[in-house]
DNA sequence: GCTTCAACTTGAACATGTTCAAATCAAATC
DNA sequence: GATTTGATTTGAACATGTTCAAGTTGAAGC
């Protein structure tokens, strides 16, 4: 349970060679399938090691998440510095994700699951995983800031955070998917991305301006 | 593993009084502080004999999931029964969800968890569970067919479906609720199941009819 | 060089989900 | 009533996440 920060050299090398070793049996064998033994074994360490510096193997979870996100963060660089177009921009997002992530399909399952127990810490809605959420919002939000779209204040308010959750769905479909080249996940993402541009310049009709002025506070309001 | 149905007096005994202790001890204790021991002991029958009738804990939580279910079936049928109007239909339909829920709500976390878990043989997408998600979309579907509501034929083919959804996303805000007396997923009921049905009917608006189409076509597509 | 002390490491021990071979039971058959 | 046979029951054994008290290490202060 204790939250320990190495304070030398040598802590820092032993809980960098367990994360390693963490990361590649997740991706190898699954969330279920590897045991904290397998880690600390394949690390060089000895199981209660492991629990000096990760206080559980879902926490170990948590980094192979933050270390996806960080991939992903990466390969949409250029793109976002390059692209104007809001579609373009979160289509090639949504792409990546599902690129970035192909490796890990397999055992995505798991870990998915893992991080939407609501009673787990690792649950993006409040507790550990607080930081990372939001370190992928923004990334949504710069998707949209980045482009020339113009979009209302109170939709744009609220909108990084609905992609957020929109990832999230895409992902969960993801991992259902079983067709060759996952050609129906990038289907679905092409159709939904368009969708979504379409309906952010539809939401101005005045006819469907009260209904967005009461989904808006809602949403306002869910997120407290 | 054995998926044994009892073919004795006594099997059939057996099985009901593990499940009944099963079924009181989640309420209980919730999910993971409910043992298998637990179960065994409460129901006066040894470890063993837990696993000849279901085949792992997970399976309880299942018949867990049902029992809730149909209490859930028995409280809306009145309503059902009595009202024409698709707005009050549905809001009474949500409403006793989290009402039927309530006794449960500080174990539903990790039984929500458990059941969304795409690597779990309980994942309504597509396992043991199946027979049972349809049972609740056939619900929904009463609660649209029901109604005096005018529906096009396209929207209400995907609409149970759809329900359903949107329950389960209910059930995941009531999960974090800690306002007191759920006051805060009471009001969201109202105001989404408004939403839902004015949506509807602005979907027959000549400026959605695109829109509609796709978003439908592209349900349809998900759906398989 | 010696002492001290916090950081780090270790492996045994525990709790719990699951498996399984053996024992027990009871109904059908003779 | 004895035998057979399949259903049921049992508890020991195993795997794995987690805890913890005890041991080891190494640098700072003397």
């Amino acid at each position: 349970m204790a939250i320990a920060l190495p304070k030398t050299k040598r802590g820092e090398s032993s809980r960098a060679v367990i994360l390693q070793a963490a990361l590649d049996l997740f991706q190898e064998r699954g969330y279920e399938a590897t045991t904290m033994r397998a880690i600390a074994d394949r690390a060089g360490v000895s199981l209660g090691s492991s629990y000096h510096y990760f206080p559980s193997k879902e926490h170990l979870v948590l980094e192979f998440y933050r270390h996806t996100h960080e991939l992903h963060a990466e390969a949409v660089r250029p793109l976002l510095s390059r692209e104007r177009d809001l579609a373009a921009r979160l289509r090639g997002t949504m792409r990546a994700v599902i690129i970035t992530c192909e490796p890990f399909h397999a055992v995505a399952g798991s870990i998915f699951s893992t991080v939407a127990n609501p009673s787990s810490p690792l649950n993006p809605f409040g507790g550990t995983a607080r930081p990372l959420r939001d370190e992928v919002v923004a990334l949504y939000a710069e998707v949209v800031s980045g482009s020339d779209a113009r979009i209302a204040s109170d939709i744009a308010e609220m909108l990084p955070l609905t992609l957020w959750l929109y990832q999230m769905g895409i992902l969960y479909f993801w991992i259902f998917d079983r067709s060759p080249g996952r050609l129906r996940t990038l289907e679905v993402i092409d159709e939904t991305t368009d969708l979504i541009v379409r309906l952010i310049s539809l939401a101005n009709l005045p006819v469907l301006r009260g209904s967005r002025k009461r989904v808006l506070s809602l949403m306002k309001a869910i997120v407290e």
